[in-house]
DNA sequence: TGTATAATTTGAACATGTTCAATACACCCA
DNA sequence: TGGGTGTATTGAACATGTTCAAATTATACA
């Protein structure tokens, strides 16, 4: 809204202070306990000046994740510099640094869940109103997939699946007590070792007829994004 | 803490007319639309009745929700008495039947899911206060697995896979915006039917290493209920 | 420069979930 | 029956997210 080029440069910038302001305030208070009028004074502002610029306090950790979003796709992109990586460093970069931003902010990320099960809610992960971002958090993990020899099948899946185990993964992230959450580190290695030698296996021929329903299923629920144009997330439209 | 046998006769009786004609309100007006002076007056009682009998407008969903996995339990029962049906009719009598009690409640579904991101609060899916809820939902899974043969790892995850996999059907159902939620029913059956063809295959020697992985990977995440004592639900904490 | 139009700022007002002290009621027992 | 104890009920008061009409400030243009 203002921090698309189109708008003054002045407002793009009080969007901004407001924006880190209550973020600090939420990592000092918590979410629950910062309110909107805390916010906006902190930042020196009135509350209606806060409203104007984010049409609700969620929205304030929307913005904050989309920045979030952004760095990953950059360290994930400086990362895959090194081409001498392998699949599973690969994504095991692409995960881990997705960590490393969030470190911190595990309180923050809990919202984002909030109306997950609310399809017509803006902020829903599922829903429409998040649709660009999963979009671009799918073209990141596609990234770090890059020329990897595979199937044509299990290239149609891995996105989203990859985006998938991503969104649990940040949520054992929230739950997990463990010194520097090391917890949810040893998880996801566990798991890309894990994924990274189902891969190998998947050529077996006993395994391919599963494959291929597999894919039709996931086809069919409409749980893959289509194969080039825009991608459409989760649940599409029924065929008319 | 009023369905409880200690409470009067009277108070029960009290807390399920607010339960039940709140239910009514929610349906027909939405979760947001409806508020607490509303759902109190419509049972024919004060707003400060309503709070003495539920801790806030989302423990009365919770109470419709543990209603819903009692009414689960018994339509499980009841279908597993037919003992020629195979596993995938068991399983799919345990989703389907879920399905079925939900089918015109999508909406107060939602509410289940808003505080998957927040371990503290006691309406958490994943958090401690809805444990009880979910070892219930285990149960109810395995009981429909029966004494199916299966390798002792599997039968170890089955349990917790099915829950988290229902979770992720439930989710499903809610997006679904098909007719009647038949997408949502084909998900179903093509899932199970994909889970049944797995777990046949799941003897072969190659993938014999992968499943003690998956297996040891679960297990030190805590993603999997401890063996038989009461059941501990996902991230149990660290060893000491 | 002066004025019109748009952008920004403001805080009062509102809606609603929740708390709580005060009150009424019911039941038990001497 | 009377009184006492715990149960149940009440609505006013509060906190806070959100809305909005009005006021202010910036910008563009003649």
């Amino acid at each position: 809204m203002f921090n698309t080029p189109t708008a003054s440069p002045k407002a793009q910038l009080t969007r901004s202070h407001i924006l880190s302001t209550a973020l600090r305030v939420f990592r000092e208070r918590g979410l629950e306990a910062s309110t909107m009028r805390e916010l906006a004074s902190a930042a020196g502002a009135s509350l209606g000046s806060a409203y104007y610029y984010f049409p609700s306090k969620e929205a304030i950790i929307q913005a904050y994740y989309d920045d979030v979003q952004a760095e990953h796709a950059r360290r994930v992109a400086a990362a895959l510099v090194e081409t001498r990586l392998d699949l599973k460093d690969r994504l095991g970069a692409a995960f881990h640094s997705k960590l490393d931003i969030l470190q911190g902010d595990r309180k923050l990320l809990s919202a984002l869940f909030r109306y997950s099960g609310e399809p017509q809610h803006p902020l829903s992960v599922l829903g429409h109103g998040t649709r660009k971002n999963r979009q671009q958090s799918m073209s990141v993990f596609l990234t770090a997939i890059g020329d990897q020899r595979l199937p044509d099948d299990i290239r149609a899946i891995l996105p989203a699946a990859l985006w998938a185990l991503h969104m649990g993964i940040l949520l054992y992230f929230i739950y997990d007590d463990s010194p520097e959450q090391q917890r949810t580190r040893r998880l996801v290695d566990g798991v890309l070792t894990l994924l990274v030698r189902l891969l190998a296996l998947v050529r077996l021929s006993v395994l391919k007829p599963i494959r291929g329903s597999l894919l039709a299923l996931l086809q069919d629920s409409g749980l893959l994004p289509e194969p080039d144009s825009p991608q459409v997330l989760l649940i599409q439209e029924s065929q008319p």
